[in-house]
DNA sequence: ATATATACCTAAGATACTTAGGTATGTGAG
DNA sequence: CTCACATACCTAAGTATCTTAGGTATATAT
């Protein structure tokens, strides 16, 4: 019903806490487990997951491992360690906007 | 420090939000009041603010007023009627964003 | 006289999405 | 057997929303 959209900006901090959490997931499966997470309120499409694992290899935060299951490619991914930083680091800045969304979005400033 | 970006699409639920506490604001009220809400961490460039404005305006969600104040031209804006009702489905959408993203970044969920 | 604050604006560029395709294999239903 | 659906990867074109970098003009403080 009530589809919440996805911010952009927030795909990659996903990805990067999903891999720290996890160690090491493939594409298709951080489609899956954000849909279970989010009880199928927040979809990452396709077209934006694998440009966004690909740019994150490209930065250097993530490492890719190649593994044939059931005769299907799966590319495994995993935090290096300036990923790991990077994780910290985009938790932190996600902390922030959450927190100064709800003092924006929340309160009734107008009584101060 | 760690000056917390804005994601994008969170602009016009802060300043629909903005508007519906307030009553009427004009643009650079706007910019000054979440500067200070969020403690300076937060800041609406112009450049970003004025189009999303007159975007607003355009769909019909915001009436404008101009008034003249010490010899400088203010746009008030104000929520129009489909406007307050925008503002209620996106502060919905916000919710469920924040808490999606709580539920994916915060918990240990392998644990599970 | 010059900078800073107030107050509006736009245009070009960057970025991150959505939408809409594509390939290929495995599995379950009829 | 065939047809849909799930699994698993991918890209290209289009769109939306921002940042950056300007611009105009007035008022005030140094």
């Amino acid at each position: 019903m009530r589809n919440s959209k996805l911010y952009k900006g927030s795909l990659n901090t996903i990805i990067l806490k999903l891999l720290e959490e996890k160690g090491r997931m493939y594409g298709y499966e951080i489609t899956q487990k954000v849909k279970e997470i989010t009880k199928d309120e927040l979809r990452i499409t396709e077209g934006a997951l694998y440009p966004a694992l690909h740019k994150l290899e490209a930065e250097g935060f993530l490492e890719v491992e190649v593994a044939k299951v059931d005769n299907r490619i799966r590319k495994y991914y995993r935090l290096t360690e300036a990923g790991e930083k990077e994780t910290v680091n985009r938790l932190l800045a996600m902390e922030d906007f959450i927190r100064n969304m709800q003092q924006l979005v929340n309160p009734k400033w107008s009584l101060e």
